[in-house]
DNA sequence: TTGCGTGCAAAGGTTTTGCATGGCA
DNA sequence: TGCCATGCAAAACCTTTGCACGCAA
């Protein structure tokens, strides 16, 4: 029942500096890992990916599962202004692979919906919408 | 630019038959090759997954990435009747890990919205709407 | 006979876990 | 001092690939 008190550490310090410094971004652990191996930085896989689990349990960080076969990516949301934010939407083109990011009333319109006549609250920030993206749409192919 | 002439072998066969033979619901290779085992039947790991690949690409089958860290499904879509069926959307719950199927029209109204004005072609088969279900959303936790 | 289909084994990659050590409070 | 945090190593897991053999046409 009591609380842990959780140490500071240098290693969630520098996680959670680099993840402030690319707001809005995805990175994966692979990324993470190699940032701090650039900056001379020592910091564990393991200790990023448990650092960032208890993250996403306390609704610091999304985690988004982007493509099965390939590692999940993390963004930092704990500073969002709730204000002036809007919500992003993911878009992952099935063949090139691009990831789009769109800001669209009507997927807000569905959300509603979804909660309202389906009683299923949507969680904008873990889904993903896949499909075929213009650029591909138009190629010949 | 010639075509292969596909060659009719047992474990293809098999696996189609199998297929058909749980309409609408999702399985994993591990499942498949459970149930071959069960039925005495030995078709290998690795021949399932090349099929399914193959039948993904041309479209006799759906491929469902539900949860990055668990095995993608499988869903034989080969037979539907294009006049009847109706698109089943997939929700799945972040907290108890089940999985809803919907049939929703305001889904299909988003899809057309995308597709019009943002010129991407979503796919109801691979998507999947992440959030909370009823059911732990009335829960106390 | 031809060459695709098959399946074992091994590789590939991401994520999790065990355990001894290190560091914050 | 107490105990969480760390990180190495290894395990666990899903999926892909190499390669030799078998089987359909």
């Amino acid at each position: 029942m009591s609380k842990k008190a959780p140490y500071r550490t240098k290693q969630m310090t520098e996680l959670l500096t680099f993840l402030k410094s690319v707001p809005g971004r995805h990175v994966t652990v692979n990324d993470i890992s190699k940032h701090f191996a650039q900056m001379q930085i020592s910091v564990g896989t393991t200790t990023i990916y448990r650092h960032l689990e208890k993250m996403v349990d306390e609704g610091l960080v999304a985690k988004y599962i982007i493509d099965g076969t390939s590692s999940a990516c993390f963004v930092y949301i704990g500073d969002t202004d709730s204000t002036s934010e809007q919500t992003c939407y993911h878009c992952k083109c099935e063949k090139c692979g691009k990831v789009i990011h769109l800001q669209c009333n009507e997927v807000a319109v569905l959300q509603q919906h979804l909660a309202e006549h389906h009683n299923f609250q949507m969680n904008p920030l873990r889904t993903v919408f896949y499909g075929i993206c213009s650029e591909c749409r138009n190629s010949t192919n």
